[in-house]
DNA sequence: ATCCTTGCAAATTGTTTGCAGCTAG
DNA sequence: CTAGCTGCAAACAATTTGCAAGGAT
């Protein structure tokens, strides 16, 4: 589960000093903004919300800022949806979830599946590998003959 | 499993003066070379590979090459080695492969699990979708102490 | 003082497009 | 001829980088 912006913000405080580096006002607006996302917001929306609060900061910040959370390994990055980079909170224990996005509309919604990921697991074996890590997105369609979600597609 | 370039050629031509399009020798040329590598080739590789073949082939031919087989769905395009995109051809029946990706020589090992597909349905069928599709990347390293495959990493 | 950070603008990278000439039917 | 196709160069979009100035320790 998602745990509290403060308990991932003094994660990322330990994590910046431990290299000598500063949580800034700009990092900490900027992880503000992404946390209050649920996610799935690219750099250029992330930016935008962020000027809303502090019109100074400069696109590179935002993307610096991107790319050092995920060398930290406080966020995730996936392009599944249109190509450009979109990013989401890591979650604090080590479950993964996996997105299932709707043809239609574009609606992202998330999974986990214990099941599955047990066979991955024995996939990787039975290759030679060690699994490390995996992605999976399922491409669908809602089943009703009006996409279920299709304002959420409009509204963003 | 992959059929003959024949067949795969075949099918372009005829699919290509559906709509009144014509097989070029820049494009018989093109799906000549991709053919040949087993997979996972991007455009830049590909141009270079034609180039040596016919030295006046131009970097746009590949790229719109390369877009019309996608369309007609002939070869198959991922991102998920590098971030460039990738093309590997389409297989003959509806069957889909998956990937298992060493992320310590980048080499890339294909698989097929009826199960796990099996699981993605219904995981899609729970949650209101009907599945259309879906992408699955596993990352690994091997299991020797030598990554068995690193060779093939240099080599690209 | 040192060294991390920032904003800006310029540079890169991967990909797409406009256009004039060429080619097949 | 007409329409599709090509190569080139220019255009684009997403992301990265160099640099001089600002700020924390």
């Amino acid at each position: 589960m998602t745990h509290s912006f403060q308990h991932w913000c003094n994660e990322l405080e330990r994590k910046l000093s431990r290299n000598q580096q500063r949580l800034t006002p700009q990092r900490r607006l900027i992880a503000d903004v992404l946390f209050a996302q649920s996610g799935h917001v690219n750099v250029d929306e992330l930016h935008q919300l962020v000027r809303q609060r502090d019109g100074s900061v400069g696109y590179a910040t935002v993307y610096r800022t991107l790319k050092l959370l995920e060398t930290l390994d406080l966020v995730h990055t996936n392009t599944f949806v249109d190509g450009t980079a979109r990013y989401e909170v890591a979650s604090d224990d080590d479950s993964h979830h996996d997105h299932l996005i709707c043809r239609d509309c574009g609606y992202v919604t998330e999974f986990e599946n214990a099941e599955i990921e047990q066979l991955q697991e024995s996939v990787a074996v039975r290759l030679g590998f060690e699994l490390v890590d995996h992605r999976m997105v399922l491409y669908g369609r809602c089943t009703k003959v009006d996409c279920a979600h299709r304002d959420a597609a409009t509204k963003s």
